[in-house]
DNA sequence: TCCCGTCTGTTCGCTTCCTCACATAGGCCC
DNA sequence: GGGCCTATGTGAGGAAGCGAACAGACGGGA
């Protein structure tokens, strides 16, 4: 229990929730390893649990049906994969893909519904979640119409390297591909521009970030903007304690009076 | 306040709701009417009231550093525009405009903010909903990064038609460009070579659907997996009564009694 | 140590879409 | 009915990226 207690904290959903409120939820979550290219889910398929990734990165990928992919969403230590769980639509018509290998805490789909159904700390989190994820969704949505491979590459790579603490990452240049939605060849040539501009170093499905200054300023104005939401909507601004209330408006007091 | 009630049917989510749900809201309620163009909030805008269009169209575009333009979702007569009010984070980083004039019914942003914290039938829809815009927005992504410009006018068009009653849209290729994130040259020929293939006419500014079957044909995979997600999220099992209650499973029944 | 599978580099022709520039044409207003 | 604004048509030239095919090159396993 102090093995998962500790875990829940890599989580910053679980970790922003007052503590009194994940002691509650802690019976029901389970410790789970993710290697790379795990399934979270399958298009259309039921989720029997939510997974707050820990150390794993999730990528929501979408499938054409001759067969090209382009990512839609990413889920990290900072959010949840599974949101229409709560949502209520169950099944979403993408996948979920580890792209990179990692932990997380996992809850059952009935726990994670009831919990939101009380209005607590919880639901107001996985709210301010899913607005993150419109917004990211939607960036991508935009950058993919209107920015170069390398630009998105660089973008990528940032967002990637913000979900890991070291300065490597493990992804082959088809991975990528099938990521940026274009192909290998493409990769190829913008990772080699950016290995030339010393930016990056890579070889053999590692690449090694050089100059993460550089990179953002080769990157497109997506991962920035991203970036700012993403701080602004899940902001942990006390985190850890009972006085994060501030954060958290709906029915917070009650709550953290019934618990006391 | 017999003219609003008419009005509010007009909208999916409010006429959706189960009757008293609904006396409840009316007189939080404003008719209010949208001129194309008409810009129903700006980037990072706060905004003051959630918008329910009854008749018209309204487009989220996010508009880039140099200018460039991208259609990330679109709302008509089956949503609401201003999700961020109750997903909490108050504003977004792009910008909605009037595509298709039109009415829409206006709720003060504090009393859906309230509405929704009840827990009732309002926030079950709304979060239905939330989840068919992420299934646009994502669908928008992949299709923005793989598909033809013809393919996405398709679409385009498919959706529009939607939204309306007439076969007949008012929408320049300008306007149309900038929603797709293309430009003007490309949209007028991808539009010629859907008038030759006898599917839509059109002249300055007034688009004709001529063949709507032949349309889907043309369009690529994105519309009927938006047009199935949205229906199956937003399915209104039985309108207008009290027993919708096999959709609405989060404390609509104290609702409902309490209401009595 | 050698083999072989996987990852990366490179080339060529082709398509799509963009940039820029200008031509036509419908419709509103005087 | 003529001017003028706006919407649409067209075309040359170029950049980005696709598709396919193949060459090197690293590294794990026999």
């Amino acid at each position: 229990m102090r093995f998962l207690a500790s875990n829940t904290c890599a989580n910053q959903l679980l970790s922003t929730l007052p503590l009194l409120e994940r002691e509650r939820l802690l019976p029901g979550l389970e410790h789970v390893e993710f290697a790379l290219g795990d399934v979270v889910y399958e298009s259309s398929s039921r989720l029997e649990y939510a997974y707050f990734p820990t150390g794993a990165v999730v990528s929501m990928l979408y499938t054409m049906e001759d067969g090209a992919t382009a990512e839609v969403g990413r889920c990290g230590s900072d959010g949840v994969v599974g949101v229409s769980l709560f949502l209520g639509g169950d099944t979403t018509p993408n996948r979920a893909v580890v792209q990179i290998a990692g932990g997380a805490v996992r809850m059952r789909a009935r726990t994670l519904q009831a919990e939101f159904a009380r209005g607590g700390a919880l639901q107001h989190l996985l709210l301010r979640y899913t607005q993150s994820l419109i917004t990211q969704v939607a960036q991508a949505a935009a950058c993919n119409r209107l920015h170069s491979v390398e630009k998105r590459l660089c973008r990528f790579l940032l967002l990637s390297h913000d979900c890991v603490k070291s300065d490597e990452l493990f992804m082959t240049q088809e991975l990528i591909a099938s990521v940026l939605g274009g192909r290998r060849e493409s990769v190829t040539v913008a990772a080699a521009h950016l290995q030339d501009a010393g930016l990056i170093r890579y070889s053999r499905g590692r690449i090694h970030i050089l100059d993460r200054a550089g990179l953002e300023r080769a990157a497109c104005e997506c991962y920035r903007v991203v970036r700012a939401e993403t701080d602004r909507l899940l902001a942990v601004r006390v985190p850890n304690t009972y006085s994060s209330g501030g954060l958290l408006s709906q029915r917070p007091l009650e709550a953290r009076v019934r618990a006391d």
